[in-house]
DNA sequence: GACGAGCTCCGGGTAAATCCGTAGTTATGA
DNA sequence: TCATAACTACGGATTTACCCGGAGCTCGTC
């Protein structure tokens, strides 16, 4: 079973059983990858980790139950920065990019690239550390591109830790009144927050706020 | 390639070619299927479909741009009611179902099922014409359920056009003002639309509404 | 026709969300 | 050290969203 130790260790993880496994076969026919271990939310994978397992490439979707990529990123890049992480994702979204450039990751996979792409994203990661597609690339320079509006827009899509939790808040039933009880602060305080966002996000609207942070990931549903 | 011609023809509709592909790996690995044609969505299926080409299955993603399985599966059902339709999605949603149900879908799977599923829910669909999982099952007959709650929740979930129209606008920046003069409706009848989803939906916000749906592939994003 | 059910439309009122301008506090760097 | 920027906090004014109750309308059923 584990004879070739020289392959390239991966471990998976996305919620869809189905895709999952799909996935898996795929890579596992990548002659010189070997897909160790599968798994449902970013516990599963926190917990392999614990015990001592060490892949090369972590594969991770965004949208988790239990916990998500962005927590399970975290927790990575804190404890086990050796670790390649790749993020694959439904979305093409420059707001959760810099949140996961802020976690460690060091490469990003839309759901819609061909096989061949993901075999050359996990050999990069690898052999380089790291793995960005043109487009990426693009997206990443335009971002931090100086002077112009770019710095400007990098900026804005920096998110507070207030402005985040705020932000996964603002996606129910919740009123601001509540909202800022749950987290310890002024209403005033709230409806800064909010303005900002509307700013930064380029809404003008609490459910412009929900419509983005769902279609970032940013509130698991 | 084309030699066994009694195999089941299948075609593939999801606009993630990453995980159609490994999909459509799986199922041809399947012995007795073969997927003839891959599509990104809705509409290469009906132009797949108008050139003659006649699948025994076309599994259908919900959230596709262009045309979405929603629309896609409407007109499969009103053209080309033979063919059988079975629709793969991320969510859980009994408001979806009862949609597809009335556009003539005869099979439901949620994208974390185990791939042996997958393998009985196309038997099934090609053999008796329909398939449903024991949990499908379940959640329709408790809505079929005559008396009851049941029969009620029904009701509350089949939305008019004007609802699902509006359930849509409702998630964007528009003010209800402007969603009226969208719909050519007075803002009375806005009103009475948002009143009446609040309760069908139980939600008590419009970003609840929005949650829903988008957490039940009504928008796409 | 009488009836209820479902859809559309309305008035008036309260609470919430949004907009405008201002200002204190910290951290960062020239 | 002073300037700058980013975060937090506030008051007051306006618009929007939400809630309550009522009413006409069509349609299918009995």
């Amino acid at each position: 079973m584990e004879k070739n130790t020289e392959k390239i260790k991966v471990i998976l993880a996305d919620d869809h059983v189905l895709l999952r496994n799909a996935l898996g076969a795929m890579v596992d026919k990548f002659e010189e990858c070997r897909v160790i271990h599968q798994c449902g939310n970013g516990k599963e994978v926190i917990e392999v980790i614990k015990q001592g397992v060490h892949p090369d490439v972590i594969i991770l979707d965004l949208n988790m139950p239990e916990m998500d990529g962005f927590e399970a990123a975290s927790w990575l890049y804190k404890y086990r920065p050796d670790i390649n992480i790749l993020v694959l994702t439904m979305y093409d979204s420059e707001l959760s990019m810099i949140r996961l450039l802020g976690s460690g990751v060091k490469g990003f996979l839309k759901k819609d690239i061909h096989p061949s792409e993901l075999k050359r994203a996990i050999h990069s990661i690898v052999q380089s550390g790291f793995y960005f597609t043109n487009h990426n690339s693009q997206k990443l320079a335009h971002l931090f591109h100086t002077n112009t509006e770019g710095s400007m827009k990098l900026a804005q899509l920096m998110l507070t830790t207030h402005e985040f939790e705020f932000l996964k808040l603002a996606c129910s039933d919740l009123t601001y009144k509540e909202i800022a009880l749950k987290m310890g602060l002024p209403t005033r305080s709230i409806d800064t927050l909010r303005d900002n966002l509307f700013i930064k996000l380029d809404v003008e609207s609490r459910v412009g706020l929900a419509m983005v942070a769902m279609s970032n990931g940013i509130v698991s549903f």
